[in-house]
DNA sequence: CTGAAAGCGCTTACAG
DNA sequence: CTGAAAGCGCTTACAG
């Protein structure tokens, strides 16, 4: 027999199947069909009622309301993933780390920031009445974190260079820039130019400034800098334009802020038939899958992305279980050591591709 | 005065503030305050009440719990975009698009489907659990349609090869695939390959099948084909693998089902010196903002991306005021016109760049 | 114009 | 093991 719906025909749509339909077709009250859809029953209900339970449920396809259920227990299971850019494949990486961690419980849902606009206060705090089990941000902003309401459980992302008292994971760029300018300084390169990244995130800045502060210590001028969008095309475009000059300075090696950034610049230079690493060298940072397959393969600084959702993933489930990370061995705020990849791009044969 | 909050030190937070604490300090019952907040004051509360609520409300610093309101309206205020794959510039246009379009007043939340998966129906159930004011459908799959429950209202996007009775939002790739055939014909090509996108979306397969189709109708042979991910490199990598023989068949144009696959046929072409379109025709889908500044600049299908996510938030935004889609002039279904941009790399200067 | 009351759909002490 | 009842925070007829 089918649940009584309204009429279709008026423009209604059928009723909503509630708890309490289920439980008079179950004989039983709402309260038990709250606990055995709970998953609550150890000790508290009867097989036979269990049983009759599941029956009408599955018979009526009744699906606990997200919202009534979460009024009443104070909050909800979906969690919130605020990001300022979403449209690449780092971030999908990211994306999948955290469902990963926080499994079937939660449910993992994305505010995407105006065109890569940095979280405004005023989103999150819509998004807070929503009442999320927790929030991940990702890329805050100084500014955001300072008028940031003490909310529910939270985890920042990707928070270079903003101080913060809030749980956090971090890439460590920073890390990985000294390694490079290092590599690059064993290599004997002394001029070089830097092919940043624009976007609102302080990542990007962290790299720069880290590279070449150490690059300088190192007796590395960094004579010349560009700066594209995440794009293959803009940055070969910009390498394009930008490289004769470069080579009237003198420079024998392109650091990118991303492997994208390298890949654009890879490809101009096999255009030209500049030898890489011979006339130049060129390194990225990020490892995405295609910098072990390009041609020379990229040397880059490995970025976790994958295990920063899943860091982050982990620390919101431990907030939400009443943990003071503050308290614990590793702390409020975890850094994600990177790693620096060494390959053909900078350190393979000289002359030309293998 | 600071409201009251709960003591900080027992791990509690401060009190959520609540219409009710609101309606104490102003000195109105928390009906008044309900209307205040809503907007619903016209002709129903005082001019003084009113200044007395937001007062209030300032002071305290309220925001109406969405779970709440939601479930006495019956419904949220969040839509819900489903999809398989944002990690591309596409996408984020439509993202974009959906969020000026349905305004301040919803709340643009996305599920994005595991690793390009489409959209499972559990999911949607669970979705729809939340009560949204509306759910965007992005590349539905034929089995998820069948199956889906007559939920609330609900726009489908890109459901390019599925039939369905829900209002949607298409992009007319097979039109665009037709008018390439042609071009191509015109242009006195015969033997051409194409470069196919592998994702999960039927959109792929109707570029490939109309272009086929037609292109043969034309007298074109589709000699060769080859698949990629959406991405430069590994496009790039496929043509410079098929490269070698596709040349010995005598393939003369490489239509490829995206732009971004196209740049790597691009790049690669330009690296093995062939003159496009001299040599080499090289077509995409999409007119991606670099595609206009390319060398040679690609000729493609225009796709309209922002309008789709325009487009699907006004059907939306109809659905949601009650309007009866099939009846109105524009049908349940749209069917946004593809343009062919003819630029050099099919039609320019024969004989390398210009 | 105003407020008391019912109700949205659930969960959770509580009494039995 | 079970169910009646209160409560989560709002909105909306309804009576005044």
């Amino acid at each position: 027999m089918e649940p009584a719906t309204n009429p279709r025909h008026d423009g209604t749509r059928p009723a909503r199947v509630t708890a309490a339909m289920v439980a008079a077709r179950a004989g039983v009250s709402p309260a038990t069909v709250s606990l055995v859809t709970s998953g609550k029953t150890a000790g508290r209900v009867s097989a036979e009622n269990i049983a009759k339970v599941d029956r009408a449920v599955n018979e009526l396809g009744y699906v606990v309301d997200s919202l009534g259920s979460s009024l009443a227990r104070g909050r909800s299971n979906i969690v919130i993933l605020v990001a300022p850019d979403v449209s690449n494949p780092f971030f999908a990486r990211v994306i999948d780390g955290v469902r990963e961690e926080i499994g079937a419980g939660f449910q993992l849902l994305l505010s995407v920031t105006e065109a890569g606009r940095t979280p405004t206060l005023e989103v999150v705090r819509n998004l807070l009445s929503l009442r999320p089990a927790g929030l991940l941000v990702d890329a805050p902003s100084a500014d955001f974190l300072a008028g940031l309401p003490a909310a529910g459980p939270m985890v920042l992302l990707d928070t270079a260079g903003v101080e913060s008292a809030m749980p956090s994971v971090n890439l460590d760029v920073a890390g990985g820039a000294v390694m490079l300018a290092d590599h690059l300084a064993d290599l004997g390169h002394t001029t070089v130019a830097y092919l940043d990244g624009t976007t609102g995130t302080d990542t990007f800045r962290v790299r720069r400034e880290a590279f070449c502060r150490h690059a300088r210590e190192r007796g590395i001028d960094v004579v010349a800098q560009a700066e594209t969008t995440i794009d293959v095309a803009a940055a070969a475009d910009a390498f394009d334009t930008a490289w004769p000059q470069w080579r009237r300075m003198g420079v024998t090696a392109v650091v990118c802020s991303t492997d994208t950034h390298a890949y654009g610049v890879l490809q101009e230079a096999r255009v030209a038939r500049l030898s890489v690493p011979g006339e130049l060298a060129v390194t990225g940072f990020d490892d995405l899958p295609y910098s072990a397959a390009s041609s020379p393969a990229l040397t880059t600084v490995r970025l976790q992305a994958a295990e920063l959702g899943h860091a982050a993933g982990r620390q919101l489930l431990r907030l939400l279980a009443g943990e003071d990370l503050g308290a614990t061995a590793d702390g409020h705020s975890l850094m994600l050591a990177s790693e620096l990849v060494v390959r053909g791009s900078t350190a393979g044969s000289p002359h030309g591709r293998p």
